[in-house]
DNA sequence: CGTGAGATTGATTTCTATCAAAATATGTGG
DNA sequence: CCACATATTTTGATAGAAATCAATCTCACG
């Protein structure tokens, strides 16, 4: 099974010095595991914890006062989460495990000296702050702008693509882990509605499906009808201070 | 007029010394002043500067294949802009003037300096990007799952919330400075659609226009309309490395 | 004044939600 | 390992929200 730590995930970006590596690897001292649907954070809870994903999924998500749930995002191997606690004590989301997930629980004072020793790391927490947040405006123009067709071929790259991040052996085709509801949730649809979506796309020839695992066939052509743009590929952050 | 630096911003979260304020400073040493609708980054362009926004607004927005326009986030001053430029070599999106404005563009290299220098505002900088990144995943959930009205709502309050953080003489009323057209292309509506909900807003008694100003007359309803919460609130960067 | 951008209103269409039911799949306790 | 309970997917019919199309109106400004 995939697992990623932190520093293996930064060090892709960016060479890192054996001692960042070790202090990095210092906020995964408390791996914990966590059963597929647990609540790992409550909306409103006070938190100081951030975590760090060791293995499996993770997503965050609003719940409205008119119970309908946004999804805000999934998370991955090697992905840093909960990251909203180092500025509100009190959590804006939630985060439920869609898998058996490894998650590594620090403090954010274990944060603060990380930050204070390392400022390179501190630097380049920064910068993966903002690809999120680019992430993050990628999907509010497809939210805002987009047809339901295209959200949905849009969250499958993104998906696609992140997966592969952190397991090579990927080439087209992957496990989804969420319901068509939890598609749904997190590009603004029903599930009904996302339904007719993904049986078009499958009649069109564009994806298929077997027992839970997507196959993306015509990935040229999603990429257009979900207007996607791989971010992964042009990140560029060697002019960071060197080790 | 409101104008506002940087270092003052920051300090607003968290006491500063000289030597930090004086660093924050020195990325304000070229201000430029723009036009209302001038172009200050263009998208796909090669670009290396960030800014400070020291007086006026500027939207960050994308265009679309179908040559719809996604606002994806309205600044203010003292706003630290175009921050996608620390990860991406070509801006993922364009920035315009939406005033008479002046931005203090420095290059990525005088950022990286700063940060080598000054941990502590790496720091800063790490969690002011985090507070970003909320916001948007508000907007996420706003765009995702609630009504028309309901952008409007959440939108007019979100404005109004951060025009106050600059600018202490607003109580209840203030200008937009955008179009209806851009309204809608920021909360994901067509312009007529965010016509008859302000018109319909106005015959409730819930807000009031008079050349461009518009008052918020019953906030709390209109909270409770927008699903809005005020994040600049229960901000917590106490924590943080002291001076 | 005339011009053009923006606001406003009405009529109609389109997309997506909602409601309802059936069909499959998944999981669990015995 | 089966049988039942529950969750998820699928399909159809209908309703509703927002888009689109098309004028008209208003107002700031050269």
């Amino acid at each position: 099974m995939a697992g990623s730590c932190f520093a293996d995930r930064l060090a892709k970006h960016v060479p890192l010095s054996d001692v960042e590596k070790k202090a990095l690897a210092r906020l995964e001292e408390n791996p914990r595991r966590v059963k597929r649907g647990a609540m790992i954070q409550r909306v409103n809870e006070t938190v100081t914890e951030l975590f760090v994903l060791r293995h499996g999924r993770v997503m965050s998500f609003v719940i409205l006062p008119d119970g309908s749930r946004q999804i805000l995002r999934v998370y991955f191997p090697g992905d840093f989460i909960g990251s909203a606690s180092t500025v509100y004590s009190k959590a804006p989301e939630s985060l439920v495990a869609l898998d058996d997930a490894v998650v590594c629980p620090f403090d954010k004072h274990a944060l603060r000296r990380l930050l204070e020793e390392f400022p390179r790391v501190a630097a380049l927490l920064f910068l993966l702050s903002n690809a999120e947040r680019v992430a993050m405006t990628d999907r509010l123009a497809s939210l805002g702008r987009t047809s339901a067709k295209a959200r949905v071929a849009a969250f499958l790259l993104d998906i696609f693509n992140r997966v592969r991040l952190t397991d090579d052996s990927i080439t087209d085709s992957f496990d989804l882990k969420l319901t068509q509801e939890e598609i749904g949730d997190a590009i603004g649809l029903t599930s009904v509605h996302v339904n007719r979506m993904v049986r078009q796309m499958e009649l069109e020839g564009l994806i298929s499906r077997a027992n839970g695992r997507i196959s993306l066939l015509d990935i040229k052509r999603l990429e257009e009808i979900g207007h996607y743009t791989n971010r992964h590929k042009d990140m560029d952050l060697d002019w960071l201070p060197a080790a």
